[in-house]
DNA sequence: TCAAAAGTGTTTGTTGTACACCCATGG
DNA sequence: CCATGGGTGTACAACAAACACTTTTGA
């Protein structure tokens, strides 16, 4: 095959901007450098892609890689191919975003609060403020709180994410009232203890009932 | 430099989204191939990237080389890398929406109403949804049909792009109780006596005074 | 004079926002 | 018995939606 030839040929990377929740705070996974150029400078968790897959899986699988986790949110937030943004050399990378629990995750990088992260590597900050960006946005229109929380969650703890990820308080009452049906977080008929004397009930979000082209607004 | 020579390489095009309106339809630039393989199938409009650009700008020189124009609104809409994607070769590509007004394009590419787009080379087909799918969304929030209209507008002619891009019909005293200051759409003081006996007033978008972190919102 | 498009307000329903107290329990 | 977090309703404001007639003028 050599219909193209005349053109030239660019590595193609994927760099995972990987956000968990704890702590009230939202964190990224951030890690040192494994190569050169650039050894030991903190970065993304990221990776090429190899002849055999399609950009999106190439991203899967470095997060499987690296997690070791299967079910994770993943969305693509786009390419970034400035001239310069690789130290080493000329590398169009895709950028995705990850939601995971993040107590599922036990591996070597850091957790960094999402308003601490030391300049990184090459264009990676840039891709995090873009990455948060759509977070922020996508909160109130889709149900990514519920890859960030456990599977079962206490409507407080769901509040405090909304209110960390927003930057602002919420009021408790208003934001119950947006519990319709339709929102698809039932009860679960446990309580709990663990917050509170009194216990809270514990919630979880109807993944089975929801559909992508269903409607979720909080 | 030999950094990253373990990894594979790819061909990285761009592919463009070209969008035109005009009678009272939204349209998309197509064009017959003019390389092997697929030559003479029905494309978008696209280019490979060169080493010393990046993907951006590769896009916005096509976008100029193609169509002589050089203010267009350009957005990327993501990276199309599935490994068959192109009958040819593996190529990624990375696909921009672009918004022109149609009467300032006459090239050789023809106008394609959106809503009649034949099968297209490769992926293109899902590329125009996915960027079709994003203008319906964003035309509420960002001031994107004024990109699509000349300089100066009657409201009967902003309401009815609004009304095909939706589509679905508005109403008109409302879509006009909604031209508030901070819209930023001002009387020129013309009148278009061309649309009717009467006459309406003509308006223009001030592009000016609006800045990105102003809100938009008709 | 009439056809054709331009222009203009009010009412009603829905949604968002502000706000304060009682409840249950473990220590 | 009290400190702690859990849980609940109402009143007002802002916004969205429905709806019909008058104006202007060229043919």
């Amino acid at each position: 095959m050599s219909y193209y030839q005349e053109h030239p040929k660019f590595y193609v990377s994927t760099d995972c901007i990987i956000f968990g929740y704890f702590d009230n705070r939202l964190h990224v996974l951030i890690r040192p450098r494994a190569m050169q150029p650039g050894l030991g400078e903190l970065s993304l968790m990221g990776g090429f892609v190899d002849d055999d897959e399609s950009v999106d899986n190439a991203a899967k699988r470095i997060v499987e890689a690296l997690t070791g986790l299967e079910n994770f949110y993943i969305e693509q937030v786009g390419a970034f191919g400035a001239v310069d943004r690789d130290p080493g050399e000329r590398v169009v990378s895709i950028c995705y975003f990850v939601l995971i629990e993040s107590d599922k995750y036990n591996g070597d990088a850091q957790w960094c609060p999402i308003d601490e992260i030391p300049p990184l590597y090459g264009d990676h900050n840039l891709m995090i403020s873009k990455a948060h960006k759509i977070l922020r946005e996508k909160l109130a229109w889709q149900p990514l709180a519920f890859y960030l929380l456990g599977e079962k969650f206490t409507l407080t703890q769901l509040q405090t994410l909304y209110e960390t990820i927003y930057g602002g308080p919420l009021d408790k009452r208003n934001f119950r009232k947006k519990l319709t049906p339709d929102n698809h977080i039932v009860t679960t008929g446990e309580i709990d203890k663990t917050t509170s004397k009194r216990g809270a009930n514990l919630y979880r979000f109807d993944f089975d009932g929801y559909a992508d082209d269903n409607v979720f607004k909080l």
